[in-house]
RNA sequence: GCCGAAGUGGCGGAAUUGGUAGACGCGCUGGAUUCAAAAUCCAGUGGUAGCAAUACCGUGUGGGUUCGAUUCCCACCUUCGGUACCA
């Protein structure tokens, strides 16, 4: 009988449905395992082949683990907010939610050939308003909660309440607003609701705050860090400027110091990790307060000479993080950022025309423009001065865009001498750089190198290194009240508002007094309400002001509300939804109890489950969702509602898939087309053709192309002997560049279960890799041959070659597995299925663990052998075969030889060989003799099986 | 610039703690089968020299450690990711 794949997988994707072979159960005697994916935005495009090669690992895991006895999580949903959805409604008027419903389906379609063994019983997707219902639910409890920097936990926000009541703020420390006054019991108790509000706003885990925003008129929205490369957007690559906007916050540098601590606790991997290391941007310091000379004072100053007379008339102050606190003796002058508060006071009449049109011209300029060239040093003197804290001595305060407003404090006190920056800056505007570096030349460059500084010219500082100087000037800072040591981070506080309509609605209305307030819990969902259009209303609103009727619960919300009024006026409503991110931040926990109405999860659930013991998905999340995921969950932790504080054990990266595109050379001026080689010299354009239309010597079809590209019907194609060759270029697979290979062809052609093998088998899993389909043909033939070894099956005792082949393979496929080396384990099936051919092998002892082996990578083809040794059951949960050592070794035992605990090598000896042949064997073995020679060896002792010491 | 990953036949890639480099697959060559093709099966396939046995050279480059290095150390080159004036 031939291996008929289609009938074989269609029978089988067919069985495990209807008999919910995958369902996993919230309780079990069996111990918990839990392998996630990341879900899928369902594009429109479908799945492309290099899509489901982290689905095909994560699967092969998940089904090893079922059959190692696991009670396994293995679960599926669609993260189905989003912007393309939402650009096609504009386009079109078809209302995303039926565009997501038709791009799910299909992709359900496509998962659902590939015999994933997915729970689909507890699928989610981020746009059901009964999912989203506990986003919304995360972000009051967000709104509800504080950061307290001495448990160092969120707390609920009533807890700071009460603080604020008896004492005031004078002794919390907590994660808050930068410019949050101090206040008393009485001072608090004094204050207006509203004002209060205002107060706690500053407190709060997400908060309303005017933020500096990446601002994208294009798309109409802000985004976020991450969503933008290269100083454009990551969707469509639209141009990004900065902007002033009140935006939901999310306080996730309250988190900072967490997220960076408990990457050590987590097995995942070392580039990721080193990406939110850097992202997390923690650096150690001091923050050091310089007081501004005034300016009246300043001529005074130059006229007498006396510095003292300056400590009376003191008014603004700069604060900078630096961290070189050791090198203060060093500064020369002051930077400000262009957009920093006090440039506009501080700068002195003569220079206000100056500063100002630098300011306004930084501004101008795009971060595209000041990302291009940063070469260009350029700055201006603002006129005013400061006072070095220990010398007093006048330092001018200038600005410069080199300085980030964004960053620490949008000051720096610049040390010429051991930054390249300020150097750089000082020598453009001749400052002076006094060296403060013992033994060093600083005529050249900056010396920035602390691990080997010896301070000089420093008064106290002198003739210290850089740990012990940082001590002392932190310690005198102290003293003077000028400074104190600080820690810095880059992390920003993650702005939380998208101006869109296809996410999720925020569950916040603004009272009377134009406070934010959360609904009650009982009115979620706050479903997102029809609109006629997707895009901003006249007067500049998001999407959502062009919604009539709002979808929530309003019976319950004027029980709870306590009033019968129009509320959809008097109330406005939050009209910003959220961002991506959102939706991805729980989901995980999500799944461990998806259908509960009455809770995110419940406690047994969760605590059922725990934690994913498995993440597989790609690397590019590594500083937008898999940052933001961790922070909901430590906060999640800290509520007492998640048991882990971080929710992925291991993770693992997949690589990407490539896809080869082809190029044809256009002529620039005319239309002709020359093949590959015949370009050499001349002036062309590449242009992109469809790879389906070259063959695997890379030769065009010409009338192909003709009729994919129609302006070239008349083209002269100059060809090299009687072929076009295209070029080929490795690039991302996208539709655009027409290299885009679609699973459903090849499932058509070779099956699914020749798809998952040829996708493992293509190379390293966190490798990325080109696809290329003509070696799908090997694997192919591998599932041939083995469909032919189970044509007769009978009961025979298997031979001592049988049974070294099977156990070999058992042991080397699990390691494999375990190691995530899936590719050597499909070059191991074809080995073990060539040696059993050639064995002849008809027993049903070695072919019935083997169909288990294969089950993880083949599953349809496992089940239908599985049937044909006459089972009735699915092989899903059969034991995993266990490997014997001694049939490993049947005629030889392999002894690993340690000499002189340094050489090392591995002989193949008979089992039976005694000291004397053992000994015999090492000296004849040709390596080792060449090193004897010449030293006769005392003794070999043996120790069986593992090492065999020769003593000289 | 900084951080990270990786360089092995014509191609994708194997190689346990340092121990016969190139497993397995693709491709290619020759053969069997066939009227012919597809499919299947057998043999060969790193380079150079040689009829051959065999010899020499070979894991990006140059050094080093070692009886022995794809593997460990140092320097450099290249490619790919991430990040970018972070004080």
């Amino acid at each position: 009988m031939k291996y008929n794949f289609r009938e074989i997988e269609k029978k089988w994707q067919t069985y495990w449905a209807k008999n919910q072979t995958f369902k996993a159960e919230n309780s079990s005697d069996k111990p918990k395992y839990y392998v996630l994916d990341m879900f899928p935005y369902p594009s429109g495009a479908g799945l492309h082949v290099g899509h489901p090669l982290g689905y095909i690992a994560s699967d092969i895991y998940a089904r090893y683990k079922r059959h190692k006895g696991f009670n396994v999580l293995h679960p599926m949903g669609y993260d189905s907010f989003g912007l393309p959805a939402e650009q096609y409604a504009i386009q079109t008027g078809q209302h995303p939610a039926i565009t997501t419903a038709t791009n799910i389906k299909r992709y359900r379609e496509q998962l659902d050939q590939l015999g994933f063994s997915f729970d689909w019983s507890r699928e989610v997707r981020t746009s059901d308003p009964k999912y989203y219902k506990w986003t919304q639910w995360i972000f009051i409890q967000l709104f509800n909660s504080w950061y307290n920097k001495r448990s160092d936990k969120a707390e609920s926000i009533t807890s700071l309440m009460a603080v604020f009541e008896k004492e005031g703020n004078i002794n919390i420390q907590a994660a808050c607003d930068e410019d949050t006054p101090v206040f008393s019991s009485e001072e608090w108790k004094g204050l207006s609701a509203s004002e209060q509000q205002q107060l706690l706003l500053k407190y709060r885990l997400t908060y309303l705050a005017d933020a500096e925003v990446n601002w994208c008129s294009a798309l109409g929205t802000v985004l976020a860090n991450d969503e933008i490369v290269n100083g454009v957007s990551e969707r469509g690559g639209h141009p990004v400027i900065r902007k002033k906007m009140t935006q939901w916050m999310m306080r996730i540098t309250a988190y900072a110091q967490r997220l960076l601590e408990d990457l050590d606790n987590i097995d995942w991997p070392q580039p990721l990790k080193d990406a939110q290391t850097n992202w997390i941007g923690r650096s150690e310091g001091a923050s050091v307060t310089f007081n501004v000379i005034p300016s009246k004072d300043v001529e005074a100053l130059e006229a007498t000479g006396d510095v003292a007379t300056s400590r009376t008339s003191v008014s603004h102050k700069i604060e900078v993080f630096t961290t070189r606190p050791d090198t203060i003796f060093g500064a020369s002058f002051m930077t400000l950022a262009p957009e920093h508060e006090l440039v506009d006071k501080i700068t002195a009449p003569e220079q206000k025309a100056a500063v100002e049109a630098y300011v306004e011209a930084t501004t101008k300029r795009s971060e595209r423009d000041r990302l291009a060239d940063v070469k260009t040093i350029s700055g201006v003197f603002t006129g005013a001065y400061a006072e070095h804290p220990f010398t007093k001595a006048r330092i001018p305060v200038w600005i410069g865009d080199y300085v980030l407003a964004g960053y620490g404090t949008g000051a720096v006190m610049s040390v010429p001498c051991g930054d390249q920056r300020d150097y750089d800056f000082a020598k453009h505007f001749n400052i002076p750089i006094p060296n403060i570096f013992e033994g060093v030349d600083i005529s050249e460059e900056a010396f920035a190198d602390k691990g080997n500084t010896i301070i000089a010219n420093s008064d106290f500082l002198n003739g210290l290194d850089y740990p012990q100087a940082t001590r002392k000037v932190i310690a005198a800072l102290e003293e003077i009240g000028q400074g104190k040591g600080k820690i810095n981070y880059r992390l920003r506080d993650a702005v939380f508002s998208r101006q869109r309509y296809w996410g999720e609605p925020f569950p916040v209305y603004y009272d009377s007094q134009g406070m934010p307030q959360m609904l009650p819990e009982a009115c979620l969902p706050l479903e997102l309400p029809e609109v006629e259009k997707y895009l901003p209303t006249e007067t500049g609103e998001p999407p959502l002001g062009n919604a009539s009727h709002w979808a929530w619960n309003t019976e319950t919300f004027e029980v709870v509300a306590n009033t019968s009024v129009d509320y959809a006026t008097v109330f406005p409503l939050e009209l910003n939804t959220m961002p991506g991110w959102a939706g991805s931040s729980q989901y995980f926990n999500r799944y461990m109890d998806p259908g509960n109405e009455a809770a995110i999860f419940s406690p047994e659930a969760i605590n059922y489950w725990q934690d994913v013991d498995l993440y597989i998905g790609g690397s590019e999340h590594a500083t937008g969702h898999l940052l933001y995921s961790r922070f909901w969950q430590k906060f999640m932790y800290d509520r007492g509602w998640a048991p882990k504080k971080e929710y992925a054990k291991k993770l693992i990266n997949q690589g990407m898939i490539t896809g080869m595109s082809a190029f044809v050379y256009k002529d620039q001026d005319k239309n002709v087309l020359y093949s590959k080689s015949l370009t050499v010299g001349k002036e062309v354009i590449p242009l992109h053709a469809d790879v389906t239309l070259v063959n695997s010597s890379d030769e065009l079809d010409i009338a192909g192309f003709k009729t994919f590209r129609p302006e070239f019907q008349d083209a002269e194609f100059v060809l090299e002997e009687g072929k076009y060759v295209v070029g080929r270029e490795i690039e991302k697979m996208s539709k655009s560049k027409y290299n885009v290979v679609n699973p459903d062809q090849i499932c058509e052609d070779y099956g699914a279960d020749s798809l998952r093998l040829y996708e493992m088998f293509l190379g390293p899993l966190e490798q990325s890799k080109p696809w290329n389909t003509a070696g799908i043909t090997g694997v192919h033939s591998f599932l041939k041959k083995l469909w032919k070894l189970y044509r007769s099956v009978d009961d025979s005792t298997p031979t001592p070659e049988h049974l070294k082949t099977l156990h070999k393979t058992i042991k080397k496929v699990e390691e494999d597995i375990e190691n995530f080396s899936f590719n050597t384990s499909v070059s191991t099936f074809m080995i073990c299925v060539n040696e059993l051919t050639a064995q002849k092998c008809t027993s049903k002892a070695v072919l019935e663990p083997l169909a288990i082996l294969v089950s993880p990578y083949a599953p349809h083809i496992a089940e239908a052998l599985w049937e044909g040794l006459g089972h009735t059951e699915s092989i899903a949960y059969e034991p995993f075969p266990q490997f014997e050592e001694q049939y490993l070794v049947e005629s030889t035992k392999e002894y690993p030889i340690s000499f002189n605990g340094k050489m090392r090598f591995t002989l193949e000896l008979p089992l039976d060989m005694d000291k004397a042949g053992i000994e015999a064997a090492v000296l004849a073995h040709d390596r080792t003799a060449k090193y004897l020679e010449g030293r006769t060896p005392k003794k070999v002792i043996v120790v069986p099986g593992k090492i065999v010491n020769i003593v000289g």
